[in-house]
DNA sequence: ATCACTTGCAA
DNA sequence: TATTGCAAGTGAT
């Protein structure tokens, strides 16, 4: 009653976790109106611990034990005592008491109370109830896939050893450097600061130089798949047959959010072998998965808050925005394959601060032609080259850049006596309100989404974000219903001087939705 | 055990 | 000498 009664307020630390945790138990956890952790990390995203009295330290306030004290390190893990635990129960009760007016007193200051109390808060909520029901997994196929690529992976070793002459470990940095650059004497050795590299860059430099390259890239393709993310999946998935990740809500210095135990934002796509992989998440008995994400969410914004004209009338008239581009910097209204690729080469560079030297290199061409692009798409979209200017000189003076919902991050590398310190300061403050905005909008459109489901008290569940991206678990009867409340509220979340844009798809399991 | 390093996966 | 992340394996300590 008193845990789940929403007339009664609690002051907590990890509000996230504490639902979590209680609703295992089932226990309900209502009426949250103040997260330390939240507010700590809203004031700076870059106190990024979880320790409640790491956090509490940057307050000038000391008197509660180090997580460490409370439960020993490593091996002499142990749960505490009741006596020694309540002692840190009630330092930390104390501290929550003491620090939340002041902390509340700095978010009103800086404008922040409202990103507070009305996204950071209640999107704890929906993290929660994300963790909590967690994505259903087919272990059939997950098993079906370890065996076929652990047969795969030691062919492969056989192979490369052959080729090589000698035996020796693949996954091994050093060791394949060693064979490729001194026993086979291969080119384009690049010494990294412990010995050769061997990334795919160098490998794809030397694929047509000898047969193991291409043996070797394989290996690499299909050594990640299977550790990361088959025996990687396989042991996280709990006893309920379902992976629950963990949101990081309070830890990337843009206020994006992160996945971990396991990642689940980083789940091949982009490759047909990788991909496969996504067949492994299907939806419980009677749902099917919906996957919407949004289009050019981050260009959308930039175009917002650079309020370029030329942007912000592409966007309206709902043109490819890489063709648009690529007309812009090259001057020419038939546009090829090959030049829209460069032209959104050219795009990801904008919103990341690249240098003509970054572009020549991600696209090969030669540096003076990057600069000769970069230099025409600042004429061009003139809008753009004011705001990135503005953005950083704004940085350097206040010392910190901030979004369209005043979540700040502090740079204070902007004004480092080191020059590669200061320029990549300047890339930090030119991408901070742009990743961070789109990160604003769609916190917004998730709370909006939940609220509205729970209003409606639909079955269908909200289960992943993936920074641009939801995916729920829609219930049989409810699929027209979802298809439409979602694009609904995630384009009309916010209003921007250009639309918002989605893009949605249903499946039978996350390969088939896209 | 823990850490730095390299590598590679995503938006 | 492109932003934000997580994690696996190796090799040194
Ligand atoms: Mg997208």
């Amino acid at each position: 009653m008193y845990l789940s009664d929403e007339a009664i307020k609690k002051n907590v630390f990890n509000a996230k976790m504490m639902k979590v945790v209680l609703k295992r138990d089932g226990y309900e956890l209502n009426g949250v109106e103040f997260d330390l952790l939240l507010a700590a990390y809203i004031l700076n995203p870059n106190n990024t611990k979880e320790d409640f009295r790491v956090v509490v330290s940057n307050f000038e306030y000391d008197d509660v034990s180090y997580l460490e004290e409370v439960y020993q390190k490593g091996v002499k893990y142990s749960v505490p005592s009741i006596d020694k635990y309540s002692l840190y129960a009630v330092k930390k009760a104390k501290a929550i008491k003491e620090l939340k007016k002041e902390m509340i007193k700095e978010l009103k200051t800086n404008n922040q109370y409202d990103l507070f109390y009305n996204i950071e808060l209640p999107l704890s909520s929906v993290l929660a109830s994300m963790e909590s029901t967690g994505i259903n997994v087919d272990m059939g196929l997950l098993h079906k896939l370890n065996y076929e690529n652990k047969e795969k992976i030691d062919k492969l070793v056989l192979e490369i050893h052959s080729l090589a002459g000698v035996e020796f470990n693949v996954s091994s940095p050093k060791q394949l450097g060693e064979v490729l650059f001194d026993k086979l004497n291969l080119p384009y050795a690049k010494k990294t600061k412990t010995g050769y590299s061997t990334n795919v860059d160098i490998l794809n430099k030397l694929r047509h130089h000898h047969p193991i390259i291409e043996k070797v890239m394989t290996y690499r393709t299909l050594s990640k798949l299977y550790s990361t993310y088959i025996v990687g999946l396989e042991n996280s998935v709990l006893s309920d047959g379902k992976i629950h990740t963990i949101y990081r809500q309070a830890f990337t210095s843009t206020g994006r959010l992160s996945s971990v135990e396991p990642n689940l934002q980083n789940i091949p796509i982009r490759y047909a072998e990788g991909r496969e992989i996504r067949k492994v998440f299907i939806p419980q008995k009677g749902n099917l998965l919906l996957a919407s994400d949004y289009s050019q969410i981050e260009l959308r914004v930039l175009a917002d808050m650079a309020n370029e004209e030329t942007l912000i009338k592409a966007f309206n008239n709902n043109e490819d925005i890489h063709t648009m581009t690529a007309k812009q910097i090259f001057d020419k209204d038939e546009i090829s394959s090959l030049e829209r690729r460069q032209a959104k080469a050219v795009n990801f560079g904008i919103i990341y601060g690249q240098s003509a030297w970054g572009l020549s290199e991600e696209i090969n061409i030669n540096p003076k032609d990057a600069e000769k692009f970069i230099t025409k798409y600042y004429e061009r979209f003139n809008g753009i080259k004011v705001f990135m200017d503005k953005v950083v000189g704004d940085t350097k003076r206040l010392g910190y850049a901030e979004t369209i919902y005043n979540r700040r991050r502090y740079i204070p590398e902007l004004n480092s006596s080191i020059y590669m310190q200061r320029e990549a300061g300047k890339r930090n403050a030119m991408n901070a309100p742009i990743q961070g905005s789109a990160a604003d909008i769609i916190k917004i459109a998730m709370i909006k989404i939940y609220d509205e489901m729970n209003k409606l008290k639909l079955k269908s569940k909200l289960l992943l974000q993936i920074h641009d991206e939801l995916v729920f678990e829609v219930d049989k009867d409810e699929i027209d219903l979802m298809e439409k409340l979602v694009v609904e509220v995630m384009e009309n979340c916010i209003s921007l001087k250009v639309p918002l844009k989605v893009d949605e798809s249903m499946g039978k399991n996350l390969f088939e939705t896209k």
